[in-house]
DNA sequence: ATTAGTACTTTGCGTTGCAAGGTATTTGAA
DNA sequence: TTCAAATACCTTGCAACGCAAAGTACTAAT
């Protein structure tokens, strides 16, 4: 029930998940299991049960597009991108990234 | 359902607020109205329906304990003040805020 | 035909943040 | 004395999210 170190890095991760697939996308479309290797070549890991739903997500709310192509090895991938309001959406996560970023900075610089 | 830009911020919060509140009670022991102000000036936004179970749930992990105080205007005190363990899983804290901050910095640096 | 590999999807659970409403204590004014 | 305001702590019900686990489907090679 408490791995705490896993865990605390499980906590943290939630919220920011969304911001990094926008970021992801916003430089080139991508399918699920390429996205899944760039995040856990960024040290950030996830799992396709949370990766899928999240995508459906941003779907259904306008933020991404996607296209079915068909792969030489394996099954068709679907590849998102992102969309006009999905930028709009990425422009408001930097800034409330930035924010949290210096939110914390303050609680600790006040440390003595 | 969806108001953009707070839910933006509303969902980041999500994992680091354990973390700021550790961080604030590591500088000195603060009861919850207390705390409420310090966050509030730095920017983090945070209602009592939140701040209240989560201080009892770190509490019942053993990460901070507390003791009543009478107050000259109102209502006695719970002063919270953090534990050892608390320390330590502050710590682990640490190390899992700059990895996130170092994953979102990664993914956002191969942009062209 | 069967197996392995790749890719996408769904279900059920536990945790978390929040809106809203509730309880209790103290002080000061009517 | 009583009532309102201020302060402080607590609880309930809901929705969103991440994750483990299991499922579906397509392709290629044995």
């Amino acid at each position: 029930m408490e791995n705490s170190a896993e865990n605390v890095r499980s906590q943290m991760r939630k919220g920011v998940l969304e911001y990094c697939i926008l970021s992801i996308l916003d430089k080139k479309e991508a399918y699920a299991s390429s996205i899944l290797e760039e995040l856990k070549a960024a040290n950030m890991i996830v799992v396709e049960g949370t990766l899928y739903p999240l995508l459906i997500r941003q779907k259904n709310q306008g933020l991404l597009s996607y296209r079915w192509e068909e792969s030489t090895q394996g099954p068709p991938r679907k590849y998102y991108c992102i969309t006009e309001k999905g930028r709009q959406q990425l422009g408001e996560m930097d800034v409330a990234w930035q924010e949290i970023v210096d939110t914390i900075r303050t609680i600790k610089e006040q440390q003595i």
